[in-house]
RNA sequence: GGGUCGGUGGCAGAGCGGUCAAAUGCCCAUGACUGUAAAUCAUGUGCCUCACGGCUACGAAGGUUCGAAUCCUUCCCGGCCCA
């Protein structure tokens, strides 16, 4: 038995105030040039099967829809919880490429409100962001997004933000979508369950969380969400919010996980990432400072590398062939998939002169310093290389600054500015020019 | 509402009147070794001062004391138990 919500039931029943209208009216678009949709088996397969944790309800399931020909409306959220995009989420803004390939209907939704009540995390209620702090956020974020989706063209991506209709969302309708989850359907999620075992709190805010991801697929009537594996939780939820209230079959596509560099999962609020909005130089060192084991993860999830390659440089290594070549490689095509072959050449060739041969790098930031003679502190804290001039007295000492390619480790070093570049270089990676 | 335990640096977590800018671990930074790897080792890790030293900081505000992260009062917040 399904729940449809309409005008006509709001004598009794509730019904939702916000409801996703014809997509076409907005666009200008009849169904006449309505995209088509394409059914090429082999970009299906590779949705089907590239990065992908699981799919819901199955595999073969989401097979037989995508090559029924029908036009899907998909999309996948992302909560502006930090300034950059990173390549975690260019995974699934791939994906939803090739259903904009295929012809099918794609939304890129951020969860603009969403991010205020903040999804659970595994140690601790997350801190509720303002609008402020997500507006600053979001600035770039759709530039980030549109090196890899188009949201101009035929098939245009839409762009859209959950505050839309998360903002209106009546009380009476939130204690209706409340009421179709139970208190320990949400216990069973292992994060509750760990915090719970750690006494640490739990808000209660945090129980609607699921519930308003859900509810963006309800209010957007779509087909199919995706996300990464650590929103399967959610996305479930929505599976089942779509079943109640449009009768419908969500499909789930849950990505795989890459990790970070560090490590640790990749994650806006940590920075950890390899963001979208890096120059491709930064992308390339942060990709070459994997450990050796994720080059197979970072090629198979990150770039378009068969399947059988990957396989095959796994073997190479594991006969104890140096990984170097094949983590450049990686770094180089994690670069190619984002920017390019030609930025990808680039940011390699870089690579290679700064950080191989130890060469100075070739674009260095000039800052301009009234001429004199300056203490070296001052000029590491004005530089951006240092935070505080404490820390850059100790950078000093501890033998990580120098100026001109010389090693300086008095602290109190004065150096003089005039009308010629002095080069200062913090660590293997911190370059700054000074002139006057 | 009652009882009880607690709120410490980016995080975890010691300290329980002076020797506390606060142990330890993690994170982070720099150095060594390297493949900018990873692992390991070393050093550093509040801010200001050339320095003596100063300033801010242990949930908040007051108080006691020569002296408080440490004791007292009130308030705010959380865990657990009871109603």
């Amino acid at each position: 038995m399904s729940f449809r919500p309409s005008a006509s039931s709001a004598s009794g029943g509730i019904a939702f105030a916000w409801r996703e209208r014809d997509p076409s009216a907005g666009l200008g678009m009849t169904n006449k040039n309505m995209p088509k949709v394409i059914l090429d088996k082999e970009l299906i397969e590779k949705f089907l099967t590239r990065g992908v944790e699981a799919v819901y309800p199955s595999v073969d399931a989401l097979r037989e829809k995508l090559m029924s020909g029908e036009r899907l409306r998909v999309y996948q959220g992302f909560d502006p919880t930090g300034k950059y995009l990173h390549v975690g989420h260019a995974m699934g803004i791939r994906a939803l490429r090739i259903l904009q390939q295929l012809g099918h209907e794609v939304i890129f939704l951020v969860g603009d409100y969403t991010a205020r009540v903040g999804d659970p995390d595994k140690e601790s209620v997350r801190k509720m962001l303002t609008a402020k702090e997500i507006e600053e956020n979001l600035q770039g974020w759709k530039e980030q997004a549109a090196q890899l989706i188009d949201f101009e063209g035929d098939n245009p991506v839409r762009f859209k933000r959950n505050y839309e209709w998360l903002a209106q969302l009546k009380l009476d309708e939130l204690i209706k979508l409340m009421s179709h989850m139970t208190v320990q359907q949400m216990l069973e999620r292992d994060m509750f369950e760990r915090r719970l075992e750690e006494g640490n709190p739990i808000g209660l805010h945090e129980f609607i969380y699921p519930l308003l991801q859900g509810y963006d697929g309800v209010a957007l009537d779509v087909d199919m969400e995706i996300g990464g594996a650590d929103q399967t939780f959610n996305m479930l939820t929505g599976r089942e919010l779509s079943r109640v209230y449009s009768g419908k079959e969500k499909f789930i596509r849950a990505n795989k996980m890459m990790d970070a560099p560090d490590g640790r999962t990749m994650s806006k609020t940590k920075g950890n990432g390899i963001n979208l909005g890096d120059s491709s130089e930064d992308m390339y060192g942060k990709a070459m400072s994997y450990s050796d084991d994720h080059i197979a993860m970072g090629l198979e999830l990150l770039t378009d590398v068969p399947l059988e390659a990957i396989k095959e440089i796994q073997s190479e290594i594991s006969k104890g062939v140096n990984p170097m070549n094949y983590k450049k490689m990686m770094a180089f095509e994690i670069v190619k998939t984002i920017r390019g072959e030609e930025e990808a050449v680039k940011a390699q060739r870089s690579f290679e002169a700064t950080v191989q041969n130890k060469e100075v790098p070739a674009d260095i930031p000039v800052l301009k310093i009234k001429a004199g003679n300056h203490r070296l502190t001052d000029l590491l804290v004005e530089s951006g290389l240092a935070p505080s001039k404490s820390e850059a007295g100790r950078l000093i000492a501890g033998g990580g600054v120098k100026v001109d390619g010389q090693k300086i480790d008095d602290k109190d070093a004065e150096v003089a500015v005039a009308d010629k570049e002095i080069l200062i270089q913090k660590g293997k990676r911190g370059f700054v020019k000074i002139r006057s």
